[in-house]
RNA sequence: GGCGAGGUAGCUCAGAAGGUUAGAGCGUCGGAUUCAUAACCCGAAGGUCGGCGGUUCAAUUCCGCCUCUCGCCA
């Protein structure tokens, strides 16, 4: 049940890994959503903070760093400033905006954990782990490669094998090597702090179950894993980046904690804490962080990509409960992912969308908007600089920014800058007002209940409304016959415009701002935290007249530049070679020759030639074709891995190269009896190996 | 493989305690208009609501199976 009694809104967004730059993915699952809320929460006059940072601990960040040979800490002090940077440039409204590096972090984390070790929350384990000796740490299971077991794949992580797809331990990798050092790990015993997760299943269960107003998305992930069971799960590291664990639980425990972390994951959402404590400290009230996490009257917020649901509904809700003196979130609203141009998006291969670039070429506000309206809310959305080029130029642009400028324009040319009084007003007239009464609260009902797209939308039906009565009450022809309906007509779209700029200010909060100046209008309250507003005027005076009759108007100017077919194409020039070398980069790089052998390695292969004699799907299988191929003096039922390069029907009659003496397998059910060679192109083509040689002829 | 979320007009997406002609924006086509950023306004065409079965007087909406996409887990 949404309690609607709260005092104040504690709103978090997901702290970005300070690995690397944001991109417009990250905008739009957590960031601009939690600042469309946090924006219109304020012009609402809410006591809101609203806080994030960079998460700067982690295995993730220690490799990268030494693969480009700084220390992690340097690589953290490049991005933090570049992410932070760019959350600016879009107008991201944190009231702070921390790192999990500082000492109030480590202070935080720490005390966060000596007091469920004294609350005995943790289960300890010993267990044997793989150790670089290089290196000096134990190393996560997939930063083992060795050879796979399977199929003699020689770059097979430790968690998987990339080739045949066999889920491994590295334990069972042949050659197994460090992939931060190349050195052998050894197995060592190692102790580590469990969280019992299974402990909190009721608690968490009848939680989740008391909110039932939660997305689809959100709940139905919660609840499989609820369904599933929680398991321990580990939240220390032997690594040696990140917030060690603190001497009085490791001298409670008996364990020496020598290069033991806090798991990342544990800490990261404790830096949601320290940052709020950061904020309290900045605003010389240092205990003021505890009444936005200790007192019950506080909302608190998640906003997140989906990829975090586990941790913000489970993980973190545990620690908390765990702990006893912190509020549980209120609401968890997840985004899904967007993908660009109808592709997933990927920042390995270049096909991503940089917030920093993006700020080169357009003003911020024109993302803003069209991402807004693209949000993934409900599902997967995507991003097309078209599109994004229809919602600036026929929405913004036209709609939005026409209108304005038609009014503003009208107003100088025929009452030479002032806003007309109101007389007698027409039904029409009266209609537009009262319509105008409802926009407030329908637009803030839907940001209350994070429907931003909605929101978004219901912005824009104002400026709609307000082409629609310019139109229909002609002021370009009462301009001659009635001056004073025409007056009236120009004064409230004037109100119209006044209202918008308070309406329009979550999602466009710069242009918003620039509108406000254009009408010469004062006194409203900010959206952002660090101006300082005298204002008065709120989100609910936006549904009744801002200006008064003869009030000075400031100069028109356009509000919205369209966008040009050029600045589009470039941009998705950008990203397609940006992506398209990428992949030719990688797909340029032949398969190394494999290690050398001798000739009777080779000799122990019988190839023979065959002919396809049918061929047809197996019916639960992607991949596989059930073959029957025709070896001259006996027929061999052979599975081949090629559903996704032919259609059966190709394949029949075609002569092919078979493995004769291959070891028989069953795989989905069927017997496989032998192999049909085929050639594989960089990009994963399959072709046939073929030759004219009668069926069952010897290859060699 | 198990689980979760989705598959609705050309595009981006709403919606439906099951019930007359399934909605919006953009795009397209036609009309009207000229104050305005060749903008606005009006109208029209466009959908077997992923497929197949079942429950029902009635399903796109409920149930089952299948299929495709994305994700989580193993």
């Amino acid at each position: 049940m949404q309690n609607t009694d709260y005092k104040r809104i504690l709103v978090t967004a997901a702290l970005p890994y300070a690995n690397g730059p944001l991109h417009i993915g990250h905008l739009a699952g957590a960031y601009l959503p939690s600042d469309l809320y946090c924006r219109y929460q304020r012009l609402q006059g809410r006591d809101i903070v609203f806080i994030c940072g960079s998460d700067e601990l982690g295995v993730a960040i220690m490799v990268r760093a030494r693969s480009e040979g700084i220390t992690p800490q340097e690589l953290v002090d490049r991005y933090h400033p570049q992410i932070e940077a760019a959350f600016s440039g879009f107008g991201m409204s944190f009231d702070f905006y921390g790192r999990t590096t500082t000492d109030v972090h480590r202070e935080t984390s720490q005390s966060f954990f000596n007091k469920l070790a004294e609350k005995d929350v943790f289960v300890l384990k010993t267990e044997a782990q793989l150790f670089d000796p290089e290196a000096g740490i134990f190393l996560a299971d997939r930063f083992v490669i060795g050879t796979c077991p399977v199929c003699g794949y020689e770059d097979a992580y430790g968690d998987q094998c990339e080739k045949c797809g066999t889920s491994l331990s590295p334990l069972e990798l042949v050659n197994p090597k460090s992939t931060l050092t190349d050195a052998t790990p050894e197995l060592r015993e190692t102790t580590h702090w469990y969280l019992p997760l299974g402990d909190f299943q009721d608690r968490l269960s009848s939680w989740i179950d008391a909110h039932p107003e939660w997305k689809s998305n959100v709940l139905g992930q919660v609840r499989s894993w609820l369904k599933d069971g929680l398991r321990d799960r580990a939240i220390t590291r032997d690594v040696p980046w990140g917030v060690p664990v603190p001497d009085e639980a490791s001298s409670k425990a008996g364990v020496d904690a020598t290069g033991k972390v806090i798991y990342v994951w544990f800490d990261a959402p404790i830096g949601y804490i320290s940052a709020t404590r950061e904020w309290a400290i900045k605003k010389g009230d240092p205990e003021l962080w505890k009444k936005y996490w200790k007192d019950p009257d506080t909302k608190l917020i998640h906003c997140i990509g989906k990829d975090n649901i586990v941790f913000h509904c489970l993980m973190f809700p545990a620690m908390l409960m765990a702990h006893g003196d912190f509020v549980l979130p209120e609401n968890v609203p997840a985004n899904e992912f967007l993908n660009i141009e109808g592709q997933k998006l990927s920042t390995s291969r270049g096909w991503a969308v940089w917030l920093h670039e993006y700020l080169e070429e357009f003003p911020p506000d024109l993302l803003r908007y069209a991402l807004a309206t693209m949000l993934p809310e409900a599902r997967d959305g995507d991003f097309s600089w078209t599109e994004f080029q229809n919602r600036v130029n026929s929405e913004l642009a036209d709609v939005l920014g026409n209108f304005v400028n038609r009014t503003m324009t009208f107003a100088w040319k025929n009452f030479d800058g002032h806003v007309p009084e109101l007389v007698a007003p027409s039904r029409d007239d009266q209609a537009v007002l009262d319509e105008l009464a409802a926009f407030p609260g329908r637009i803030g009902s839907a940001y209350e209940s994070f429907r931003n797209r909605d929101a978004v939308f219901d912005t824009m039906a104002l400026a709609r409304l307000g082409n629609k009565y310019f139109n229909d009450t002609e002021p370009w022809h009462t301009r001659k016959t009635d001056l004073q309906k025409c007056g009236n007509t120009i004064h409230v779209c004037l109100q119209l415009c006044a209202s918008l700029s308070v309406l329009m200010d979550p999602v466009l909060p710069f242009s918003a701002t620039t509108l406000r100046k254009m009408l010469n209008l004062w006194g409203v309250k900010s959206s952002r935290p660090d101006e300082q507003s005298e204002g008065s005027i709120g989100w609910e005076h936006a549904g009744s007249s801002l200006l008064d009759a003869s009030h000075m108007l400031g100069r028109p100017e356009i509000l919205f530049k369209k966008v040009e077919d050029e600045a589009i194409q470039m941009q998705i020039e950008k990203l397609q070679s940006a992506g398209g070398d990428k992949s030719q980069e990688s797909s340029t790089s032949f398969v190394p020759i494999g290690s050398e052998i001798v000739y009777d390695d080779f000799a122990k292969l019988d190839l023979r030639m065959g002919t396809v004699v049918s061929a047809e799907k197996i019916p639960r299988s992607k991949k596989l074709l059930q073959l029957e191929v025709n070896l001259g003096f006996e027929s061999r039922q052979i599975l081949a891995g090629a559903a996704e390069h032919f259609e059966p029907a190709e394949l029949v009659g075609r002569k092919v190269v078979i493995v004769a003496n291959l070891a028989p397998r069953k795989m989905m059910g069927l017997e496989s009896q032998g192999m049909v060679l085929m050639a594989e192109d960089r990009d994963g083509k399959l072709t046939l190996l073929s030759a004219d040689g009668e069926d069952g002829a010897v290859v060699r």
